[in-house]
RNA sequence: GGGCCGGUAGCUCAGCUGGAAGAGCGCCGCCCUCGCACGGCGGAGGUCCCGGGUUCAAGUCCCGGCCGGUCCA
């Protein structure tokens, strides 16, 4: 997430803070040079690498030890004392985002609506702990002993100042970090330091201080001044408080464990070991290594094993080694728990992607911790079972065990995959090695890239060959090197209109839709505020333009007796542009009649109408993972993509189908509010970012009450039952983890019943029994074709055996053995070609076959040899010979095409009686 | 969304620098057996993903597409 970028504005913010008051003075690190507030004189920066974990063997007479609950508590509590309202947190997947798929810090939830300055947070201060997602560092998880998760909870304190509103700044933030740290967790001052610093995300940056104790980092308070555009910094209108402070390093540093997973998961870490079979090392030992390599950079599990003996532990470097893998896979756990509940379905793209890479990572894990391939399955889902008990009735942790059943199945399904896939890594290691011996970096790297196996999985099947691969320690840096650069994905609209029209239409600011006003409206009059080329802006309009996936109204426009057709509808921001057929006879002012096709339109809205009813119903049938993953409505059809994993079943269709037209039944009222962002969000919860997030201040939300509401620009009839009924035409799997459902509506269905029974009557015709019934007839031609076949092959053998009587009367004797000619008079492939395998192969007679235009010659290989034939100077001498002749082969099988092939039997004879020694 | 790998018999796959489409398992028939399994013999089964190009000739080479896998966003 972080990017880097060529300038960063300089910093001059912390020259002067007002903690100098408390008696904090600014130092400058000896060792890294960054600039700190300390109370007492330091040398150098309590962070790494300049410093240890030296808070782990210190006395602390006023810190009281805190579990994560209360660690989390006492950090809303005391905000909340403060004068912060408090927030729920969002979920890990920021379906409110376009531009994320994972909740990276607290922020994100504000961003970029609040931070703009577009909209009003819920409360100005406000507090929020929500769990974060960061798979950055996802390699250093287990090897820092607890620095790195890839899920925590971060605590975050937020005030979004405005030109017109202050809220609060720095000295203010810093002094509510200082009295928290002190006063309620009770650290004393001068263990507390504030150390200058930078940090970016999510599209702001900022000034930061890091407030370090004794070598942990316990929270970041950024000053975001700046946004992010284009790589560039520039000053943004809101001047945001983003803190973000660690829960479980705060608990962590409160009980002074040797790793903070002792800390986040308690008994379940001696679950885990009993499981897996693992042993730690002895607590204190275990402590020890914590403490002294905790300024270390490690780079993976070996560079770690060479420290511990270094440092005189190698006696224990298995158990660390094996507690290290145990703690990997309970932090990995948690944050699978955490993305699958939230509905993430894994696959090979999006965040579906990161889902699958933390489970494989887990079953890696498992495997180094020597877990037979047998288990696997058996042991994730057991480990992953006790995670989701252990989290019971904690915070919003406590929705993983009632998401069991479809964690089981989905995680059943992709361990399967994931062994599948090593298993075919073994093959294709035992491959390579049959062929080339040998197996070299490029090897591995190829493998891994295009089938995902693992290098240390292939290093292991190549030492039963007694091979030994060195897997080279920038494995995954060159990897990534292969890969070159990456792009960050925003998704840029596309409008489908030429961009000065869309920068035109820019320049009006709103029409109004009265095709949400007044959805079931066909003729209005509107006014002309712009004209540009054929496209027109009116002041307001009821045309629906192509967005949220429905397609565009068609319709004209009247204007005395003026006539156009407006054939393109297209959505600029709030203004709606309407391309009409020639460039129109119209002034700014004027007043023109507008006209939709309705029954186009009519069709459209129920279509749209229908995808709620059919997603909501999904999701009911099929769970709570199922999201829209894509959509579109045209008056034919409608098609509805969603997540699910794996395909569906006749039964559930058939279900889905019946359940969806007991909703049209149900003649149910369509719902629409307009609510604001935070208040549709906290009422309808952040399912109504079904189409994508919407960077809107007010949602338009559409609701079919108990069965669907999302946040939705398009039309919709006012009732269910217009809808009229639902077929669902076709569900295929588009891609991993996508399922796609075409379906249609009303009057729409009689045409698709029609052209089936059409194209029923017309195979009948074909099999010209128009009156019959076509399963039967076609069990009878199906019955006919399997006699015929017989039949051929009957005859096909005793032609073959005739004609090999007759070749055996006209053979003639030639260099050797004998030469016999072959017409092929019927358009058999195979019978000519098991006749040339028996006279050639078999027989090792020299075969002569030919068509109208063709000639071919076939002998057996090794009587060629021995008999010094070479059928490829027959071919080149009838090339050089006969014009227009073309062909080529082996020296024992040749083809030619030629006219007239019987008039040059004669001359084959002689060339190859010249070209073979009798 | 981009890179890479793949698509050949019902299944798993082989098929080299373009010249006669293969193996194992499965299926059918026969032999062996009281019957089954094993074993033996014989047989059926192919739009070599689709489209275009190069060539006398393409499963094989080139281009485009579709589908699957995988790595990375």
């Amino acid at each position: 997430m972080v990017i880097l970028l060529s300038k960063k504005p300089p910093t001059c913010e912390f020259k002067e803070l007002s903690i100098s008051k408390e008696g904090f003075s600014r130092y400058k690190c000896r060792k890294c040079g960054a600039r700190f507030w300390s109370m007492i004189p330091r040398e150098t920066c309590p962070d790494k690498p300049c410093s240890k974990y030296d808070f782990l063997f210190k006395e602390y007479p006023g810190v009281k030890k805190l579990d994560l609950d209360e660690a989390r508590n006492s950090f809303i509590e005391y905000f909340k004392s403060k004068g912060h309202g408090y927030i729920e947190p969002y979920p890990v997947l920021a379906r409110w985002r376009n531009d994320l798929y994972l909740t990276i810090a607290s922020i994100i939830v504000f961003q970029p609506m609040v931070t703009e300055g577009l909209i009003e947070p819920p409360y100005n201060p406000l507090v929020i702990v929500q769990p974060s997602i960061r798979l950055e560092d996802i390699d250093n998880v287990g090897l820092t002993f607890g620095r790195h998760l890839t899920s925590f909870e971060m605590g975050g304190h937020h005030a979004f100042n405005r030109r017109n509103k202050y809220v609060y700044w720095i000295d203010e933030t810093i002094m509510y970090a200082y009295e928290y740290f002190t006063k309620v967790i009770g650290i004393k001052p001068e263990d507390l330091v504030f150390k200058e610093s930078w940090w970016e995300g999510g599209g702001n940056a900022g000034p930061a201080l890091e407030v370090l104790v004794d070598g942990l980092e316990l929270a970041t308070l950024v000053f975001m001044k700046y946004k992010i555009v284009n790589g560039k910094y520039i000053d943004n209108p809101v001047l945001v408080v983003d803190t973000g402070y660690g829960i479980e390093r705060i608990a962590w540093f409160t009980q002074r464990k040797p790793t903070s997973y002792h800390v986040i998961f308690g008994d379940l870490i001696n679950e885990y070991k009993s499981i897996l079979g693992v042993e730690e090392p002895p607590y204190n030992v275990l402590k020890k290594i914590a403490y002294i390599l905790s300024d270390q950079e490690i780079m993976n599990i070996d560079h770690l094993v060479e420290l511990i003996n270094k440092v005189g532990y190698g006696e224990y470097s298995r158990e660390t080694i094996a507690s290290i893998n145990t703690y990997t896979l309970l932090d990995h756990g948690r944050t699978l728990l955490l993305m699958l509940s939230d509905g993430i379905v894994p696959s090979n793209t999006g965040e579906g992607y990161l889902a699958r890479l933390v489970l494989r990572r887990m079953l890696r894990t498992l495997l180094r911790l020597n877990i037979d391939v047998s288990r696997l399955e058996d042991i994730v889902l057991e480990l992953l079972f006790k995670q989701a008990m252990y989290w019971k009735n904690k915070y919003i942790y406590d929705k993983f065990h009632k998401h069991l059943n479809y964690i089981n199945e989905v995680i059943s399904l992709e361990t399967r995959k994931f062994i599948d896939n090593i298993t075919r890594g073994v093959d294709i290691v035992d491959k390579i090695i049959r062929r080339k011996k040998k197996i070299d970096v490029n090897d591995l790297i190829e493998i891994y890239d295009s089938r995902g196996i693992p290098p240390e999985i292939i290093v292991e099947r190549a030492s039963k060959y007694g091979l030994e691969i060195k897997m080279p320690s920038d494995f995954y840096a060159k990897i990534a090197e292969l890969h070159g650069g990456s792009r960050a994905l925003v998704k840029e609209k596309e409008y489908g209109l030429p961009r000065e029209i869309v920068e035109w239409a820019r320049s009006f600011d709103f029409t109004k839709p009265i095709f949400h006003k007044k959805p079931y409206a066909s003729r209005y009059v509107a006014r002309v505020v712009g004209i540009k080329d054929r496209y027109v802006v009116f002041d307001k309009t009821i045309f629906y333009p192509k967005a949220g996936g429905q397609d565009d109204d068609k319709g004209y426009i009247i204007y005395g007796d003026k006539k156009y057709d407006v054939v393109n509808v297209y959505k600029v921001g709030d203004v709606v542009v309407h391309e009409l057929n020639i460039k129109p006879d119209l002034s700014v002012g004027d007043e023109v009649e507008q006209y939709i096709n309705w029954i186009r339109r009519y069709r459209l809205m129920r279509h749209h109408t229908a995808t709620h009813i059919l997603l909501g119903v999904l999701r009911k049938v099929l769970g709570d993972h199922v999201w829209q993953a894509g959509v579109e409505k045209t008056v034919d059809k409608a098609r509805l993509d969603i997540t699910h994993y794996k395909p569906l079943s006749r039964d559930e269709l058939l279900e889905i189908e019946r359940e969806a037209n007991r909703i049209i039944d149900e003649h149910l009222d369509v719902k629409f509010h307009y609510l604001d962002k935070f208040d549709a969000e906290k009422r309808f919860g952040l399912r109504i970012y079904q189409g994508g997030a919407i960077y809107s201040p007010i949602l338009r939300i559409v609701e079919i009450p108990g069965v669907d509401v999302e946040a939705c620009f398009g039309t919709h009839v006012y009732n269910t039952s217009e809808v009229g009924g639902i077929k669902i035409l076709k569900a295929e799997k588009i891609q991993d983890g996508v399922i796609r459902l075409e379906f249609s509506v009303a009057t729409k269905l009689p045409e698709y019943l029609s052209s089936m029974i059409d194209e029923k009557e017309r195979a009948l015709k074909i099999l010209g029994m128009p009156h019959g019934d076509l399963v039967s007839i076609a069990r009878r031609i199906k019955d006919m074709l399997d006699k015929n076949r017989d039949i051929i092959l009957s005859y096909r053998n005793e032609f073959k055996n005739l004609l090999l009587e007759r070749v055996e009367r006209e053979k003639e004797k030639l260099c050797n053995t004998w030469f016999i000619v072959i017409e092929k008079k019927i358009d058999d492939q195979q019978l000519y070609k098991s006749i040339l395998e028996e006279l050639a192969l078999k027989k090792k007679y020299i075969t002569v076959l030919y068509g109208k235009d063709y000639l071919e010659i076939a002998i057996d290989p090794n009587k060629a040899k021995e008999s010094n034939i070479d059928l490829r100077i027959v071919v080149n001498e009838l090339k050089n010979r006969i014009e227009g002749a073309q062909g080529g082969g082996k020296r024992d099988h040749i083809i030619i095409k030629i006219y007239e092939p019987r008039k040059t039997i004669d001359m084959i004879k002689k060339l190859l009686k010249n070209s073979c020694k009798e």
